[in-house]
DNA sequence: TCTGGGGTCCTAGGACCC
DNA sequence: TCTGGGGTCCTAGGACCC
């Protein structure tokens, strides 16, 4: 038995999140497959599911998949289109409630959170029963189910979360960390994708308890040193990084599908003024300057190709994102002369305007 | 067979400075 | 004529997450 402090972390994992917000504000239509839609504009059902509840799963409907095939696997299922106004504001009602009952609350999304409990619960069992309680009272207030894990660190709360949903409960004491990370799939680490994925898969690695099991000498000889020390790491079960309070983002962007491929740059000019625009009204709700504008290229094949500028000094005009994005396109264009399928418009490096920053008290 | 949109973090090469 | 190493910033791209 181990003396040492551990420290007590939850992962709060709102299920199928933009779907049950959906069934929140309409209760017909509990019971019946519910998919929320990213349509595109192309033609009526060009687009992806952005999520789906679970009597849509079962049918095979899951993120990601074209809205057509969708349709075609479940032609009765409600189709919505997403509404992230409404599914924030629900995400606000949630954090409220977590925010009051942890020391620290790291918003990962607007439907996942890391709580720091240490210091608040004696130990795992006081946490479990603090778990149970935020659920419930998430249930009570907000109206919706969600899935949380217990553990010693991050990483394992995240993958504790997910392991029994959905309106689960996974804690994962100090000393079976090991044990509960090794049956587990590669896949299910977090931060391991598909290509980390399938190279591991080469080397014959297919659990997390077999990555455990080779040398970090290997991994970093295979994934650079980085990556290697960390697969290393992680797939012990270890993981350092501490719950922080997000300080807002680090950048902004919008994104769009063009509405036929095109290479026209009167016609991208278009496109890229009214992101710019987007962007800007952004920035400006939240008082941001930003150093850098990126134009962003998703040509027809799908490869993702940027171009950025970096501004002199922080800047906050709608002309100075909209001039750039423009310019960054033209260039884009001249060094590629290809067909562009969708296009985007990012700031980055942002500040908050000087003296807007927010007072804490009198 | 056809594939959205919002992010974060990391790497690597070149420019530039000391 | 040949000659270092380190640090930072900028830019592009990759991998991953929801």
């Amino acid at each position: 038995m181990s003396s040492e402090i551990h420290r007590i972390i939850l992962h709060i994992d709102m299920d199928y999140f933009f779907a049950q917000c959906e069934e929140r504000e309409h209760p017909e239509l509990k019971g019946k497959p519910v998919v929320i839609c990213v349509y595109s504009g192309r033609s009526a059902d060009s687009g992806a599911v952005s999520t789906s509840n679970y009597e849509a799963r079962k049918l095979g409907i899951k993120a990601g998949i074209p809205i057509f095939r969708a349709k075609n696997l479940a032609p009765d299922a409600v189709f919505l289109p997403v509404n992230m106004e409404l599914y924030r504001s629900i995400s606000d009602e949630v954090m409220e409630i977590l925010k009051a009952n942890c020391s620290t609350l790291e918003q990962e999304s607007v439907d996942e959170a890391f709580c720091e409990v240490t210091g608040k619960v004696s130990g795992f069992d006081e946490a479990k029963a603090l778990a149970l309680r935020l659920k419930e009272e998430i249930k009570q207030k907000v109206g919706l189910t969600c899935s949380i894990g217990v553990a010693p660190n991050k990483l394992v709360a995240k993958i504790a979360s997910d392991f029994q949903k959905p309106d689960g409960l996974t804690v994962v004491k100090p000393d079976v960390v090991i044990k509960f990370l090794a049956p587990l799939k590669i896949i299910d680490l977090i931060g391991v994708g598909k290509k980390t994925g399938d190279r591991l898969h080469g080397l014959g690695v297919k659990t997390i308890g077999e990555l455990s099991k080779l040398s970090a000498e290997n991994l970093t000889h295979e994934f650079g040193k980085a990556k290697g020390m960390w697969l290393k790491q992680a797939s012990q079960g270890i993981d350092d990084s501490a719950v922080e309070v997000r300080e807002g983002t680090e950048q902004i962007g919008r994104i769009t599908t063009l509405k036929e491929d095109t290479n026209d740059l009167n016609v991208i000019f278009e496109v890229t003024d009214e992101l710019s625009e987007d962007v800007y009204r952004k920035l400006e709700a939240r008082k941001l300057s930003f150093k850098s504008v990126t134009f962003v290229a998703i040509s027809t094949d799908f490869k993702n190709r940027t171009k950025t500028h970096m501004l002199e000094a922080p800047a906050k005009g709608l002309d100075i994102i909209k001039e750039n994005a423009r310019r960054l396109a033209k260039l884009f264009l001249e060094e590629n002369p290809v067909a562009l399928r969708r296009v985007g418009v990012r700031v980055a490096n942002l500040t908050e305007e000087k003296g807007q920053k927010t007072l804490g008290e009198f």
